[in-house]
DNA sequence: ATAAATAATGCACGAATCAGCAAAATAAAA
DNA sequence: TTTTATTTTGCTGATTCGTGCATTATTTAT
């Protein structure tokens, strides 16, 4: 078997599998586990796979390490100033959860004027901080993970609110599936969130881009503007902003 | 399996419920606890998660409480501590805000099972925490000096709950006007409160005795524990142990 | 304060890796 | 073809790595 041969084996098994062991790949190809260890090596070599002890693994399921720079603040607080731009004196504005939510809470100016209604604590406390600002905070049941509120009592009073603009996290977006996520009950939380908004601005890390998570809140259309901490120019906007509005 | 896959595994885990246990992580990837230890730690080092006692947070995850200068706090953690032989398993608890309640919140043990209903966001995320407890949060107007949950959205809701017993703070208690408060607001909240309870108890600092506000929220007899940091047997408290339980 | 749960540390064993070397296979030259 | 040079493969021993276990500390709960 021809070295080449064999080389397109192992890249094949490990985009199939994502990765691959040593041990298996010597027996799947009758060789010893030196050549096997020598194949992987110049495989990584030429920068196609990612050797790890026990085998290799597939450059995409391999996470990088994230130097010790803070995890994503930076990012979001870039998609924070963004948002801030459409974020009117006046307005009725509806906000999830999440850290970037919180992110946007922390720089809306001190003398900002306007409603806020959202189902954070969290930013509920930010925002009341600001004396011009009305904060009705939606309740409901405290999600021991997210501290968003949840359930029946958010929907039904959401279902009867109606307000301009609301501004969402995302955990997971693409042109396939939309905007998911991956608990349920934050699901129907951020759809009576967006029904209640004339308009939904979905604010999210690139890092999120291009993930699909298990449930399904709402297809793209849904979705008048994105904001990532990418420019609008980038590449990986381009199919995002043929459907809304990106910055 | 390899160690890489483990810790994708691991990180997925997090991003999913934004904390892990390390016993589950164990039983989950079938590894030892040590060896769940060392791919924590190690993520920890490279700056991916959060390592806390018993298992990791996401990075993202950390939530900044400001800790406010609190008035007489000592006196107000014996006034909790007090309080929390009251607090058993399985009740269904109501809860107002202000410190004592934030220190009584702080005090319940991580393990303890129940319901608790508050109108006070910073309570709701201390209790959050305890993920044997359901957390609802009654929602409303956040009022901007009290950070508490106000108004008519509020005051009706309370009056569909029924609860075995409701912890609230005092501003103002005397003999002559009983239990009183300056903000009209919170006024109708406490009214509200007390009504959807079986059992009132009353926890203040004793400086707040035998002082009288603008409003009225109930007469002493609506009151049945008074709770201070004063002995049972003090002076000062016996004229309110004729009416109600002293502790 | 005491007991229980969780974490850190050192050690041992097996598995995986690496480097160097020799045998085998392949290619190039005479 | 034979010879020589080059590449590839397999093997050996030393070393590193990953894991689990036992022990000791530390934290948390009662």
């Amino acid at each position: 078997m021809l070295q080449e041969e064999r080389q397109n084996i192992i890249i094949n098994q490990i985009n199939l599998h994502h990765k691959v062991l040593t041990t298996d790949l010597s027996k799947l190809l009758n060789v010893s586990l030196d050549t096997v260890r020598r194949d992987l090596h110049e495989l990584e070599e030429s920068g196609r796979i990612v050797k790890v002890h026990g085998g290799a693994v597939s450059k995409s399921f391999h996470i990088p390490f994230q130097q010790p720079k803070v995890y994503a603040r930076e990012e979001k607080k870039e998609v924070a100033h963004k948002a801030l731009s459409i974020f009117k004196d006046g307005m009725n504005v509806l906000m999830g959860g999440g850290t970037i939510m919180l992110e946007l809470a922390r720089i809306i100016p001190k003398n900002h004027k306007g409603t806020v209604f959202t189902v954070s604590p969290l930013v509920a406390l930010e925002i009341a901080q600001r004396s011009n600002i009305r904060v009705i905070l939606i309740g409901g049941e405290v999600s021991h993970d997210a501290y968003v509120c949840t359930g029946p009592t958010v929907i039904s009073q959401l279902s009867e609110l109606h307000v301009d603009i609301a501004f969402i996290g995302a955990n997971g977006l693409s042109v396939k599936d939309g905007l998911t996520d991956h608990d349920w009950d934050v699901v129907q939380v951020k759809k009576a969130l967006m029904k209640a908004a004339d308009r939904t601005v979905v604010m999210c890390i690139s890092e999120k881009m291009d993930i699909s998570q298990k449930l399904v809140v709402n297809p793209l259309r849904a979705i008048e503007i994105l904001i990532t901490e990418l420019s609008p120019t980038d590449k990986r906007m381009q199919k995002y902003a043929k459907t809304m509005k990106v910055l």
